[in-house]
DNA sequence: ACAAGTTCTGCAAACGTTTACAGTCGCGTC
DNA sequence: GACGCGACTGTAAACGTTTGCAGAACTTGT
């Protein structure tokens, strides 16, 4: 690989000096610049960017760690992110961890060790220990989709405890008393506040909560699936079920029909995120909508201008959820 | 940030000690080895791996270029590839290009100035000028869903021309004699070929090809509405769309139902891909399924072992293509 | 007791940049 | 003709590692 002292060498002049031409700086004649810049374009140079971090302590790259960038929610997030780093000249580290603290650390862990700039976690585990790290090392970050205990801890969240009343309420409003929940992993915090707006509006409204009819699973729609058919088989079952995302709905919109049962007359389904295939035609699924792609904006955005400036003020942004009604909700059984 | 020295400074030893006991050398006593490795943990050491791919050469970093991650083709795609690369400790940078060929060739410097150890590229235009540039400077690299003629580049693909074979034959057997297509960007590789497959099957079964039933879109859901919508509007339109994959498809469905056209008893619809939202209940897209994630593993897999080594032989790996007979699909009408 | 190993450790160079500092050169001014 | 100044260029150190080479200390065999 071509290097800046070749390019000296070739044209006859120091390596700082090739280094202040490619740089753009104004301590150079025009005339040796000119020089310059033909043989490192003739030779094809390409500056190593390598180097070039070790030096200015900057990395020219952010880590993005997501659950599960299949999830088209998280690669909503991820196509936000990419766009805006494309602009600002970064490069993006796709991190996946199923979800999985271990992975999430080893994650973390790696980023830092390659000196990224900074950090979008999309994790969302509850007891995330990597932010006394991150913070401890001075490695700016941002919890996309989850909050933080710690007020100075910088995020991007829609608020997800309205956006599961406003699923629920939605409903009660259309009559249903027996209504199911299928969340996401435990250690999840939207997963739990999801699950807490449930079961909050199910108290204020008198409605008792069967715990037969409110299970964990994995934000996957092979879960969605089994918790489903868990749900829906049995003789005593709800009359509507709230997925804590779209992708869980989608698997229990599939056993449901499996079983005979029609959507919405049977059964009333609501899901979570609004993403692309919610809006399909055939699918037309209610849901809660997240703008996905401006979260990820929005954080990187921010995370830029924290990289390049120490002091901006905290990112703590709370988005609005937006009902969606389609038509898997409908009027509950007599 | 603590480094190296810092550590030999505490322990009393050289800074080439403490590269040696953490790199797992042999050439350090126990003794000293647990020392420093005490100190190291103590003091939270992470190693500079900026300034480790500097000096070795190598980077531990691929580059992932892709058309869009929001497709879930490539996102499946992106999914075996991170998953191989975590395994094998590398770091996976993730560009976006929208299928666009100044975009695409701008990641591609950028990750050679970055020093990626290899790049898997997804993006498949046609006349790609990044290729000759790889192999000039020696970059490992793999074409993934896009071959090429130069018989030393390496690729993963399916078959394309069998797979939309596949696809029109199906629909020709059904008694569909009035059959649309509805393609990708005219530069790239796959749309191309399912078109000439689509020329191919009609010109055997002297069905006329109608140019006004056969447009590119760009893989897109809306393109597939928009391009769907215009040949569906016609008094004389298709009984059948062939798309060149699932988004495309998907949104045809979506004007189809929005014209009161019933599928398949009025338009028969077939995809390509096989992304997991074609396999809904309410979907049930009749498609021809890629292994995405499998193309995404082998590459990468790939991509490592000839990183490691120079002289792997070079991957050519073209995969079969299957038929998913769903219910988007059906007799033609009378 | 001494040569010849062994085993461990340190020195210094290298990787490819950037940048503070110190020149050098030519020119106009007094 | 000395002086200062502006405009440019070069020297060298730094970023944090790895690694070839040489040396030190300690064993072993004679």
């Amino acid at each position: 690989m071509i290097t800046i002292k070749d390019i000296a060498k070739a044209v006859g002049v120091s390596a700082s000096t090739v280094s202040r031409a490619l740089t753009g700086s104004p301590l150079v004649s025009d005339e040796t610049r000119s020089r310059i810049l033909d043989v490192a374009r003739s030779l094809g140079y390409e500056r190593n960017e390598l180097a070039r971090a070790l030096v200015k302590g900057a990395s020219g790259a952010i880590g993005l760690v997501v659950p599960d960038i299949t999830n088209p929610f998280f690669s909503d997030v991820a196509r936000g992110v990419s766009d805006i780093a494309e602009r600002a000249g970064y490069g993006v580290i796709l991190c996946n961890t199923d979800g999985r603290v271990d992975r999430e650390l080893s994650y973390v862990r790696l980023m830092r060790r390659k000196r990224v700039d900074g950090l979008l976690v999309c994790s969302a585990t509850l007891d995330a220990p990597f932010v006394q790290d991150l913070t401890a090392a001075g490695t700016p970050f941002v919890l996309v989709s989850r909050m933080s205990a710690d007020p100075d801890v910088p995020y991007v969240i829609t608020d997800d405890r309205a956006g599961a009343r406003l699923a629920v309420e939605h409903l009660v409003d259309l009559g249903h008393r027996r209504i199911g929940f299928i969340g996401g992993p435990e250690n999840v915090q939207a997963s739990r506040d999801r699950m807490r707006a449930y079961r909050d509006v199910l108290s204020e409204q008198a409605i008792s909560a069967r715990s037969e009819w409110s299970h964990h699973a994995d934000f996957t729609q092979a879960a969605g699936r089994q918790v489903g058919q868990q749900i829906l088989a049995q003789a005593d079952r709800p009359t509507a079920i709230f997925a804590a995302n779209d992708v869980t709905a989608l698997g229990v919109l599939e056993v449901a029909e499996g079983l005979g049962l029609r959507v919405p007359e049977d059964l009333s389904l609501v899901g979570y995120d609004d993403i692309s295939y919610a809006s399909l035609p055939r699918i037309q699924l209610t849901t809660v909508a997240q703008p996905a792609v401006e979260m990820g904006q929005i954080a990187s955005d921010w995370l830029f201008s924290r990289i390049e400036s120490d002091d901006v003020p905290p990112l703590q942004r709370v988005l609005s959820p937006r009902l969606v009604v389609r038509s898997t909700t409908g009027p509950a059984p007599p």
